[in-house]
DNA sequence: ATTAATTACGTAAACGTTTCCGGAGATTAA
DNA sequence: TTAATCTCCGGAAACGTTTACGTAATTAAT
C-alpha cells in the first residue's frame, strides 16, 4: 500500500536520493560501508526498484517482444521456453503476443511495441501477412527485431530457421525411397519463404526421382481454420490414387491421421505419413508418426541470443547475423517400407481396422 | 531514431503538451477542431504514447504477470491463449516467466513483480512450493493476484480450479468399473492441494468398491526430473499384480505408456490407462488414451476474468471470487473393458508387440 | 604550508506523461 | 455595464529513477 522507494530509503538513512540510488548500483563512488547500510536496509523492507520510472530513465526497457501466431502447438511453445531461458539468463522480461495467424492483430501489435515499450521483438509472422511495412515501423524507431521460423525474407534483417530446403527433400526423398509415387504435400500460405523452401525440396526431390510433379498434389491450408481440418480428407477421397502424405505443419499430419481412420485407409500400408512435428508423443501414436523435427528449443535460444546482441550493443543487426539449424528426420512405423516385414503391417492395420 | 512524443506534436501544432495529452486522451475540456488536429499529426507520424511515462505517472501498467511451472505442455500452452485472448480485449500486455517447478525461481520472479511492474499476477504454483510468504510481497503492495490449477489452500486468494476430487473419483471409478483392482496412482507434489483433491477422489472410489488402499501405489514425483520418466516402469516392475494406472498429470500417463511398451505389458488388456491429459493427439495413441481433460482455455479466460475485475476495481479480491469448472471423462479404448471384446485386445496387443 | 588531486556525497535536471490549478476570452444574466 | 458562467487551453508539478555537475572534506604532492 504505501511504497517503499529511494526516498524513503534515503529518509530512513539520513542519506540523499542519489546516493541510494548509485549504492543499490554499486558505483564506485560510494564507500563500502554506506553501500552494506543501504544495501541492509533495501533488503529488510523488501526495496524493488520501479521499473517504469527506471525504463523511462534509462530509455531501456529490460524487455523483450515475442509475436507468434499461436502458443496450443509444441514448436512454439518450446521455442518460447528456449526464449524464456536466454531473457531470464540477461535479467530480461518477456511480453508474449498472439498473432492468431491474423495480419491486423500482428500490426496492432507491432505498433503498440514501436513506443519504447520493448527494447527487442522476436517475431514469427502470421501466415496471413504479406504486407511487411510493420517491420520498418521498429527500425525506425531503433528497436532491432529478429525474425524466426516463419520468417519474411525480403528484409534486411536476421533470421533463425531451420533447413527447410534440405528437410522438405529428405522428407520427400523418403517417401520416394519407401515406394511411394503419388505424393501430397500438404502446407499452409505459400506466402511465407518457410513454405516456399519446404515446397522446393520436395519438388526437387520428385524430379531427382523422375517423378512428375502434380499440381492438384499440393493444397494449401487456408488461413480460415475450419476447413483445414478437413482438408487431407477431401484430398485423398478426389485422389485415391495417392499413397504418400508429406505434412508441411503438424495439424496436417494429424488430421490426415484421422482422415485415413475415417477413411478406412491403413497406415503405412495404403498411404505412408510424414509430417514436420515436435510432438512428444509422436513415437506413441498408432502407428508411430515418422516426422521432421526442428530443434524448436535451440530456435529460441539462438533467436533469443541474436537478439541480445543486438540490443546489449544498442544498434540494429542486419540479416548477416542469421543462422541455421538443423532439422532431424526422425523415421519411425508410418513410413514403413511395406515390402520389408509382412507381420507388422497386418498388425498394424487389424489396430486401425476398428 | 528521433523519437516521436507529446513535445514534438505539440511544437508542430502550436499547442501545449497539457492540451495534446488530453486531446489524443479524448478529455471533455478539449474541442473537437483541436482534437481532429491532434490526431490527425499523430497518426500522421505513427505517434504511439511512452509506456513507461504514463504508467509511471498513472501508477498503472496495464500489463499483468503471468507465472506457470512449464510452457511446453498443452494444459498451460491453452491457459495461456485462455489468458492472452481476456488481456487483449481489456487493452493489457502479459507477461510470461517461467518457473521450471523451482521455488526459487518463483520466489524470485514474485520479488520482481512486487515493484509496480504489473497490475496483477496469476499464478499457478510449481510443485516445489511449499513456502507462500511471497504471495503476502504481492499482497502487501496492492497487487491482486489469481491462483489457478496449482493453487494453495492456505490463502485468502481467488482460485480458479476444476473439480479435481471428482475427477479424481470418476477416474477411479472407471478404472474398477472395468475391472480393475490394483491401481496405481501416478502424481506429483502432494503438497498441492490440486494432488490431494485427486487424491482423495481416488481413496474415495476405492473405498466405495471395498478394494483396500495401498500405500505403495501411490508413487509421488519428486521435483527433480530425471527419474520421473522411469518412475511408472520401476513401479510395474516391483508391482506386476498393477492392472490400472491413474496418471494424475499427462507426462506420467506417456511414460506409463512407453513403461508398458518396454516390459511388454498390453494396453489395455494387462494394464488399463487413465490420465489427466490435454493433449489433442489422445485419440490417436496406440492405443487412444481415456483421459480426464481440463478445459484449460478456459481456466485461462475465467483466471483472467477474475483478476481483471479486480484490476479495474482497483482492490484486492477475495477466495469469494473462486471458481470451479468441469473437466471431462474421455472414454478411449486405453481402459476398455477386458471383457466386452476378444478381437480388438488382439490386435493391439499385436501392434504392441514388436 | 599551499595547492592539487581524490573521495564521498548532495543538488538538481531530465525522461514523457498526466493532471491540478488557474486564466484569458467568449457568452450569458442581471 | 458589470458580474457570473462556460469553454478551451497553458503552466507547472508530480510519478521514481538516473546522472551530470558541484562541493566539502580528506589525502597527496610540492
Amino acid at each position: 500500500m504505501k511504497p517503499v522507494n529511494l526516498k524513503k530509503l534515503a529518509q530512513e538513512l539520513n542519506l540523499s536520493i542519489a546516493t541510494v540510488s548509485r549504492a543499490l548500483n554499486d558505483r564506485y563512488d560510494i564507500s563500502q560501508p554506506t553501500k552494506d547500510r543501504v544495501r541492509a536496509l533495501a533488503n529488510k523492507l523488501n526495496y524493488e526498484p520501479n521499473h517504469h520510472a527506471s525504463s523511462l530513465r534509462r530509455n531501456k526497457s529490460k524487455t523483450i517482444g515475442v509475436v507468434i501466431p499461436e502458443v496450443d502447438n509444441h514448436f512454439f511453445s518450446l521455442a518460447i521456453k528456449g526464449i524464456e531461458e536466454v531473457a531470464r539468463r540477461n535479467n530480461y522480461h518477456v511480453l508474449i503476443y498472439l498473432s492468431h495467424e491474423d495480419y491486423q492483430r500482428e500490426l496492432a501489435v507491432m505498433r503498440l511495441l514501436a513506443s519504447g515499450r520493448v527494447d527487442g521483438v522476436l517475431l514469427s509472422v502470421a501466415s496471413e501477412s504479406q504486407d511487411f511495412a510493420h517491420l520498418d515501423l521498429l527500425r525506425e524507431r531503433g528497436i532491432p527485431v529478429v525474425l524466426f521460423d516463419r520468417v519474411y525474407a525480403g528484409k534486411d534483417m536476421p533470421k533463425v530457421t531451420t533447413d527447410d530446403y534440405e528437410s522438405g527433400y529428405r522428407a520427400t526423398q523418403h517417401l520416394l525411397e519407401a515406394g511411394c509415387r503419388v505424393i501430397a504435400h500438404l502446407t499452409i500460405a505459400h506466402t511465407l519463404s518457410i513454405s516456399q523452401r519446404r515446397m522446393q525440396g520436395y519438388q526437387a526431390a520428385l524430379q531427382q526421382f523422375r517423378v512428375p510433379y502434380d499440381e492438384e498434389l499440393v493444397v494449401c491450408e487456408a488461413a480460415g481454420k475450419p476447413q483445414s481440418a478437413s482438408l487431407p480428407q477431401t484430398l485423398l477421397t478426389q485422389r485415391p490414387d495417392i499413397d504418400g502424405i508429406f505434412a508441411a505443419v503438424e495439424s496436417l499430419a494429424m488430421s490426415s491421421y484421422e482422415a485415413c481412420h475415417n477413411l478406412g485407409l491403413r497406415i503405412p500400408k495404403d498411404v505412408k505419413i510424414i509430417g514436420f512435428s515436435n510432438l512428444k508423443t509422436a513415437s506413441l501414436l498408432a502407428p508411430p508418426l515418422t516426422t521432421i523435427t526442428q530443434p524448436a528449443y535451440e530456435i529460441g535460444k539462438e533467436a533469443a541470443s541474436v537478439l541480445f546482441q543486438a540490443v546489449v550493443k544498442n544498434r540494429l543487426v542486419s540479416a548477416a547475423q542469421s543462422k541455421e539449424l538443423k532439422s532431424e528426420l526422425i523415421v519411425r512405423a508410418s513410413t514403413a517400407s511395406t515390402t520389408l516385414s509382412s507381420k507388422e503391417p497386418v498388425a498394424l492395420a487389424l489396430a486401425l481396422g476398428r
